[in-house]
DNA sequence: TTTAGCACTCAACGCCCCCGAGTGCTAATT
DNA sequence: AATTAGCACTCGGGGGCGTTGAGTGCTAAA
């Protein structure tokens, strides 16, 4: 059975009072502010079913109601209107999407903080993970006559690079020579495909070099592995603080070291992606729906961008059970939109 | 004038004490615990007598006192005993410097996030800055058919790279054509040294790629110009929060957004280096001895490394002015020359 | 010069009480 | 049957108040 319109009314409005006061609210408040036209005792009758259907909590007996988990569930899901994105909100979007960076590192950072800033929220990101990725080029090159430099471009269009100081002196040949040699043993193969032999196969073709050639190989092993899981990086951390519910020293440090630590954040992505495979959009995952003790009393609103080849990454905007669902989500999608587009655009034109 | 030895050992008696128990300490507990053999009473009087002199400060008439700005100074400057590190401290940071990872970010990033964990204080990393900073070689080769890649070495090792998209397509030989202009126009040269009508003979010279050329050269700037003030990494941020000095979440908001910032940190940094000219080892700058207002209930304990050529990189240690200087200099401290002996030896074999 | 003794100060704590917002229930009204 | 006015009840929060105890400064004796 679904909830009447009047219900549901009222229950939308209990969530945007909360949202926005963060104090339980109670009839009377609604009363006035709900265009309903009905007494608050009427308010309260509804009030007490809602919270039998488990949409609403009492903190305790004589305050008001706040959202459950399920209330705001059922808010993001069917009651809140959309936001309308400010014309500055929207214009420092385009901005930051104006700016071109092709680095996708630089415009997720960028990307990241613009969002804390706009919604005073924690945002954090995610590069795209995933067991597929392999090498599509190696560079090898010299920097001095003991230091080579070995660049690794990954499928999904990573860039990474390491200096390695040579045992033996090489020359500009010798160097570009390896270059192909590993080019030619080990690019568009995964993680999986690189094996011990193969590297012995390579590195002994590669005479004296032959550890450098051990070495790079390696190099791109690890890289591939990081790719696994992805890279997470935060911005607007100090926002945590500015919520009533953080107050509590405690309680904000053990969500500051739970994102801090980065590991708890992305298993619990993985996870939350694994499971809700809705398409495309934005997500969410609030509360008590949140596997992990530090999130119980937090809010997630997610994106995903897509990098091509099932590679996707995805942008959390983390903030208290009580955040700003219509907002963040609204600003957010406008964001992935653009972003989306331009990765189309300017990385993968195959 | 100088103190007497009594008072001397009076005041780091109360410092230790502080340290360890956040609390105002009282005559009572001194006369207890420094093996001086004599009553409160006296105590008493010669603590008056620090106050007076400035060393101490009283929260409140009935409380105890706790050490001033010039108290800690002269704590670290003449009074604290080495801290002997833990054989596990020791072997924690002989394994980070061991790891020999050839990447200065991520031996910095490593080392930051150890100390956070062996100290629980916050660390912040600072690359090191200066317009001395020169292109030591350019690479360019192609990712796939429109997508060159660019790299770049600095003269102080550092490795940037970025992806270029070309207007029109290129093949292997042009593109080395490419790298070697770059090459032999932009090597050695300061930021100052690049001027834009070297850029223009340079991308005259490269036909249809010019643009890349451009392109190129000016990413070089950008890189040399990040390089001029460096980066900056935080790591135990949330440390912040175990101190009771900000349990107040007004107070740890306002020193997290001012770390998080990096701008305040760097150019702080910058100040205290520029005024504080002593050779190297360990420095303090303890609160209100700090210009910045978020710093000034604060105490950093700094250290640098140096990366020949007159470039140094700093390590800042941040925690609350009551932070243990004695533990976190002894840290420091072997981890630097570890560091920097390890970074002779790697980095720079001219 | 040191110290015992003592009066004094004041933050912290616990206690109590009151206030008021908000509830649930009941009976009257529509 | 739904709504609402009325009312008794609950309970967290805040203010006032006295107590406690750690710590001080001063004085006078050792």
């Amino acid at each position: 059975m679904s909830l009447s319109d009047r219900k549901r009314r009222i229950l939308k409005a209990i969530v945007d009072e909360y949202i926005e006061n963060a104090e339980p609210v109670g009839s009377k408040i609604i009363a006035a502010r709900s265009r309903l036209d009905v007494s608050p005792a009427t308010i309260r009758n509804e009030m007490s079913e809602l919270e039998e259907l488990g949409y609403l909590e009492q903190p305790h007996i004589s305050a008001g109601r706040i959202p459950s988990t399920a209330g705001y569930r059922l808010y993001v899901n069917e009651l809140m209107q959309n936001y309308a994105l400010s014309v500055s909100e929207a214009e420092a979007i385009n901005m930051a999407l104006r700016t071109q960076m092709l680095e996708l590192e630089k415009m997720l950072r960028e990307f990241g903080s613009l969002v804390s800033r706009l919604t005073n929220y924690t945002t954090y990101t995610l590069m795209p993970g995933g067991s597929s990725e392999s090498v599509k080029k190696f560079d090898v090159f010299l920097a001095d006559s003991q230091t080579a430099i070995a660049v690794i471009v990954t499928s999904s269009g990573l860039l990474k690079n390491k200096r390695i100081k040579l045992c033996s002196p090489a020359d500009d040949s010798e160097i570009s020579a390896v270059a192909n040699l590993l080019n030619t043993y080990f690019t568009n193969r995964t993680l999986d495909d690189i094996s011990l032999s193969l590297i012995k196969r390579a590195s002994f073709e590669a005479g004296h070099l032959a550890p450098l050639v051990t070495e790079i190989a390696s190099f791109a092993g690890e890289v591939l592995d990081s790719t696994r899981e992805g890279d997470v990086y935060l911005d607007g951390i100090s926002s945590i603080l500015r919520h009533p519910e953080y107050r509590d020293p405690e309680k904000a440090q053990e969500l500051l070291t739970y994102l801090t630590d980065k590991k708890g954040i992305l298993r619990h992505t993985h996870e939350h992606f694994s499971q809700d495979s809705s398409p495309g959009g934005i997500r969410f995952s609030i509360g008590t729906e949140n596997s992990d003790e530090p999130l119980r009393d937090a809010g997630i609103v997610y994106g995903t961008y897509d990098l091509g080849k099932n590679l996707q990454g995805v942008i959390g905007i983390v903030g208290p059970r009580r955040m700003d669902y219509a907002k963040v989500a609204a600003n957010l999608n406008y964001f992935i939109t653009g972003f989306n587009k331009l990765l189309k655009d300017s990385f993968f034109n195959e």
